[in-house]
DNA sequence: CAGTGGTCTAGACCACAAA
DNA sequence: TTGTGGTCTAGACCACTGC
């Protein structure tokens, strides 16, 4: 096994969880049975078992034991980092993704506002629309510094941007502060989408963190009204 | 001290940042180093470090070591469990909630449903409106069991149903679901809301859990398009 | 190379729940 | 009282960063 020995144990749970191995209501073995069984630490067990809690498998309870949820009905796996990929391997029907603009700017003073950089830094601009069932309800546009993602090619945002940051380049996304809020449709989205009529869009605004705390995207994601949704599993945080 | 040795770290360490003593880009002191001045091991000192990387303080580094994060930026603690009094309390200008309706029913099948209980279970029924410089802009519809809060009075709902339930009753909220979606005004929108020619209201619908994992509350908050705003702060989860 | 954070161990004591 | 999860300790070795 390379991978580390707690992430191994979070797995083979969440698989026996998945499964029904572990039916939802029931608790799974203590702390110290799991820790025999694997022949590990206590402590290596609860890394695992706080990531699972973290991600919505299982509710610990102090002197009972840690029971297993219903994640039959949580949609998205957690809140948050949802690429579009992801999204869409989820949905029933056709999904397609359509490249209309590419190419490299140099950022206005909003843009060097929301990606904290310069006038001089070269930015990579990509407008893409999303289509289910042939219908075009999604207006994504990424700003990417150049710095970061030098080499960026029409036939990547095609794909997926995210999987080529990751994959190829081998950079680590780490996290991202989101922002929803309701706009006015502006005529590149009545240029764009087919709206039906709606007078305002869902603007999900992403600003995208590598993993060393630097900002290098910034990503408003343009919604018609009606094919927007939202799931976010939230904690408490201080636990 | 009564508080926890981790969570006091935490907190010293998070005041610190918020007064500006550790400036965002800096690095603070190494593990190693805070476990001795805090005369402690380094798991602890670590685990108040996880906890501010998980509240968005720092950012860790492999090799180099914690760097502070610019916190100015985020507007509201963390995604998810706002309630309306935090929310308040950030506002300028004068903020009222009004109770409209009151009482107790017996769930229809809807509610049923998102409430996970059958139609004997009493339920209370609570509508609320919000305004904000005299414009109300949210209907706030909450449904709780009874079985979990026996006394509930319009009193109460004044002020906060959270607050009532966690000091006065002692139960612990411990996690929620969340789901954004769009709708169209209904009957009930127009009555309440000064809708300003609006014709859609943002729904959140929040499904809230007690400690042990059983749901007692479903709630409806309906924002009028304009003043919806929701932000969130996403880590990546198996980190 | 020295110093950083990431993982892991084998103990310990505590607060809490259930029988 | 027994067993649960929550906290804490004092070590250890590793992978990575920077010089």
């Amino acid at each position: 096994m390379k991978i580390n020995k707690y992430k191994h144990i979070y797995e083979e749970l969440a698989a026996k969880m998945k499964d029904g191995i572990f039916q939802p209501g029931e608790l799974i073995p203590s702390e110290n049975e799991l820790a025999q069984q694997y022949e590990t630490s206590r402590e290596t067990i609860r890394k695992a078992l706080t990531l699972l809690s973290q991600n919505g498998y299982i509710q610990k309870l102090r002197g009972k034991g840690s029971v297993v949820l219903d994640t039959s009905r949580a949609i998205f796996p957690v809140s948050g980092l949802v690429s579009f990929k992801e999204l869409a391997e989820q949905m029933k029907g056709p999904v397609t993704t359509r490249v209309e603009e590419f190419g490299l700017i140099k950022p206005e003073p909003f843009l060097q506002h929301q990606l904290q950089c310069n006038a001089k830094d070269d930015t990579w601009k990509v407008t893409r629309t999303r289509a289910f069932d042939d219908e075009r309800v999604i207006l994504d546009k990424d700003f990417l510094l150049k710095k970061f993602i030098p080499d960026l090619t029409e036939e990547i945002c095609k794909d997926s941007i995210y999987s080529y940051i990751e994959q190829e380049l081998g950079l680590t996304i780490s996290f991202a502060k989101k922002e929803i809020v309701v706009e006015s449709c502006t005529e590149e989205d009545k240029q764009y989408l087919d709206l039906n009529g709606f007078l305002h869009v869902v603007v999900v605004k992403n600003y995208v963190y590598l993993d060393d705390a630097s900002l290098f995207q910034y990503t408003e994601s343009r919604h018609r009204l009606d094919k927007f949704r939202f799931v976010d599993f939230a904690r408490r945080q201080t636990t």
